[in-house]
DNA sequence: TGTCCACTGGAAGGGAGGGCTT
DNA sequence: AAGCCCTCCCTTCCAGTGGACA
């Protein structure tokens, strides 16, 4: 019994008394709202100025408001409704923020919906998840929403998402609504990260929900480091982070069009690394491991999401890397991919599709596919593997419908044609 | 100089699936 | 349930092409 029981108690020892690094990792965290934006205070200003009127009793605009990812439109927003939210009761104004994020809540029912039930406590009603139809939650939201006299702020997160899938009507009755009701009066706030959805919406829609715009530029490297300094004091303790560590999570996040998410996610990473590593610092060394891990997770994200035919071609580029026969053209990687096809019972796609398939993988960086003249001998592709074959195959050995590829070997395809 | 390879990539259209209306 | 439209994925067809080679 000894012996297990000192096993177990080195292995939590180790991390027991191993030096903390995180004070508070939440601090790190996309959803988190700092009590300070750095570099925002234009874009505050500029909401604040737009939203003021709710103070004078009277309806502000409508405001579109967008940027690129982690470019800090949601926290900023989240941030400003909050503060008017405050000072609206000290003035004795009654204001309701609704946010929604549109990824999540993607149909003109559910939004709807969804508006109906923050009110459920107040007005007892409860739209159920499916089931109603449409006009009837139009019709309830409007008597719920109109109950009192008040401000109601809908702020629609990643807005594009819910315009692509579902169409723009219900921005077209969101927008129209103030005109129906008697008591309250309703603003939208619409957030996106798409510029060019835009040129989706029908025009009236459009000049009623950018009535006022608010863009939201990317982050320098400097203002990154601005922002993950504010926040690296609250997450970590003091001491453990190497100087170096921001101003390179700043840099390499700069260089990904701006991307704060993407900054934090870094110095959270490269703090999770050292923390297993029982490190007492967290030094470059732990970024630099992070920026790999960051972009291997993504990458195999993408893999495992891959559809079948997709993967399979894959499969084919990996087989011709092991033996050595990268770069491939197109026709090599088609014939290989066929006998693939055989093996799994599948019909192979036309060469013609396969082409396309070989371009959208160059697109996802998985491969690389550049056009070359071979003279005499034709113009094809030349096919390039971008990752490891190692990493493929640990994705395909848990995917059940390309696992069986793991078995074969390129000669004996080759001796079945 | 022309030929000709091994494709590329555009165009058109088929058909399955989903959503909406009737 | 039926009809319709739209989108996505795919096939078929084909004109076009950069450059090695005769």
């Amino acid at each position: 019994m000894g012996d297990r029981d000192d096993y177990l108690t080195s292995i939590f020892e180790k991390y027991l008394h191993a030096k903390k690094i995180f004070k508070n990792k939440e601090v790190l965290r996309h959803s988190y709202t700092p009590k300070e934006l750095p570099h925002r205070h234009e874009q505050i200003d500029e909401l604040a100025h737009i939203l003021v009127p709710v103070l004078r009793g009277e309806t502000p605009s409508n405001v579109f408001v967008y940027g690129k990812t982690g470019t800090g439109k949601t926290v900023t927003v989240k941030f400003v409704t909050e503060e008017l939210k405050k000072i609206s009761e000290k003035y004795n104004i009654p204001v309701e923020v609704i946010y929604i994020n549109c990824e999540i809540v993607d149909t003109h029912y559910r939004v709807l919906a969804r508006i109906v039930n923050h009110f459920k406590a107040e007005s007892g009603v409860e739209v159920p998840l499916v089931g109603w139809p449409t006009d009837e939650v139009y019709a309830k939201l409007k008597e719920v929403i109109d109950a009192r006299e008040r401000f109601v702020i809908i702020v629609l997160d990643e807005i594009d998402k819910l315009i692509k899938k579902s169409g723009d009507d219900i921005l077209y009755s969101l927008t129209r609504i103030n005109t129906e009701l008697s008591r309250a009066k309703v603003s939208i706030i619409g957030i996106s990260n798409d510029l060019k959805f835009k040129e989706y919406l029908d025009a009236r829609v459009l000049s009623s929900l950018s009535e006022e715009e608010v863009v939201f530029p990317p982050y320098d490297a400097n203002q990154l480091r601005d922002i993950l300094m504010q926040r690296a004091k609250e997450a970590f303790y003091e001491g453990v982070l190497d100087d170096a560590v921001v101003p390179l999570c700043a840099a390499l996040a700069a260089r990904e069009h701006g991307d704060a998410r993407r900054a934090l996610d870094l110095l959270r990473v490269a703090g999770e690394i050292a923390e297993r590593e029982g490190a007492s610092k967290v030094t470059e060394r732990h970024v630099w491991k992070a920026q790999e891990k960051i972009e291997q997770d993504t990458m195999e994200e993408v893999i495992k999401t891959l559809p079948l035919h997709s993967k399979v071609l894959l499969y084919a580029i990996v087989m011709l890397d092991e033996n050595g026969e990268l770069p491939a053209n197109t026709g090599d990687v088609y014939s290989v991919y066929k006998s693939l096809c055989d093996h799994l019972d599948v019909e192979p796609l036309t060469q013609r599709r396969v082409s396309d398939l070989i371009n959208e993988l160059d697109m996802l960086g998985i491969i690389n596919a550049k056009v070359v003249s071979k003279g005499r001998y034709g113009r094809t592709k030349e096919i390039r593997l971008n990752v490891t074959p190692y990493m493929v195959k640990n994705i395909y050995r848990h995917d059940e419908q390309v696992r069986s590829l793991l078995t074969l070997t390129l000669s004996k395809q080759r001796r079945l044609f």
